[in-house]
DNA sequence: TAGATTGTTAATCGATTAACAATC
DNA sequence: TAGATTGTTAATCGATTAACAATC
């Protein structure tokens, strides 16, 4: 059980637990090398990141499997939900709204806003569209931890204004742009172009490179 | 103008990217210090990363913004389109399937697929829904190069096989699940589950920390 | 005991940042 | 010329991987 822990360690004690909690049968044990080798990783990194969160590993038994899963959930805080709201009420702002699957990490989606008067009122997934100008008063008044951004790119830095002005401590920026904020707002940027550019690139480089084996 | 480039600096092309052009009137010229005060970046940071890209850059002056476009745009090869097909015609997937945006990265969606009897044949943004039996084969005729997964996790690895079997040489990966997949194909993952642990760690270490300057 | 597995300490790797010479 | 800016070479930083001692 270490002090601080790594970014990369973190993002990837999700992908342990969701590994953790899809096993076919449920075993007693796992060990660090099988669920390296289940999820192609190098087995000495997956140690390293178990010894963060849990001290039940038993050499040439493993972990407890339960145990394991309980340590990784309570260390990333799943025992208490954090409330979010979501700003932009468009296709991806919906397709989130509606997702479902947040419910499972406890990320509680409270409601979203958009400024489109077409969209304001509406429901999804049990979840109201409300008027922009209402944002600030509500996340204040309901204590909001994360802001999702899904307005469009000139609209972002306006929006994430608004959200560190009413006390949120970390924003999901899906605007393709950076985002300014003070040093104790963290911004987490889901970057799809980003993304779009190494797949891409994988691709063109390929058709050039003879070492690949194409052709 | 350099031979290989690093992962990191091919997902800040897009960005440079999207801040040149999105600049409110048109310089004529741009310097690398500039991109990096917008950006909130390191200036020798982009300054390395313009250099792979572009030859243009000329001291007291900095870049010729028109052309630091087009080199950036052609070295992530916008000139000619990928052809990508989507997986899954959930929420997310249908998200994706009308976004929009992509076409501006010359991203070409041609049509999704799913299992669901419901949705096949529907249309979104004028893209069809097919059946889930007729991926392989469109995938091999359209020479599809970037397949995109949106299926729930335990259905993943299997429509990857479909994808790599039929030639698709990118996966972009939005079902929270390792792939298999042969060292030929490049799997992007884009994983929620791992930037909301990153995001909330962070909501609860401020709340404990008192160096954090709240309370 | 022997062997599998843990956790730690040291080495390597890749990316960022700092220092600096070159140039317009 | 002086100063801003480029591009490169060296130093630092963080994360991954390798080596190894401890333990059940």
């Amino acid at each position: 059980m270490n002090e601080s822990i790594s970014k990369q360690t973190l993002r990837r004690l999700p992908v342990y637990l969701h590994y953790l909690k899809s096993l076919p049968e449920h075993p007693c044990n796992i060990s660090a090398t099988a669920i390296a080798q289940g999820l192609g990783l190098n087995d000495v990194q997956v140690r390293k990141d178990l010894a963060a969160v849990s001290c039940g590993g038993r050499p040439k038994v493993g972990y407890v499997c339960e145990e394991l899963i309980a340590d990784i959930e309570c260390f990333l805080g799943f025992d208490d939900a954090d409330s979010a709201v979501i700003v932009g009420a468009g296709n991806l702002g919906r397709a989130l709204l509606s997702y479902g699957g947040f419910e499972k990490y406890r990320l509680n989606i409270l409601a979203a806003f958009d400024v489109d008067d077409a969209m304001i009122g509406r429901t999804y997934a049990g979840k109201r569209i409300l008027p922009l100008e209402r944002l600030g008063n509500l996340c204040g008044r309901l204590n909001v931890g994360i802001g999702i951004i899904t307005v469009p790119a000139q609209a972002a830095q306006e929006v994430c204004d608004i959200l560190v002005a009413s006390g949120v401590g970390a924003i999901w920026n899906f605007a393709p742009t950076h985002l300014r904020v003070p040093s104790h707002v963290l911004v987490q940027n889901e970057n799809m172009a980003a993304s779009l550019a190494v797949l891409s690139k994988h691709l063109s480089v390929k058709l050039l490179d003879p070492a690949s084996g194409l052709l």
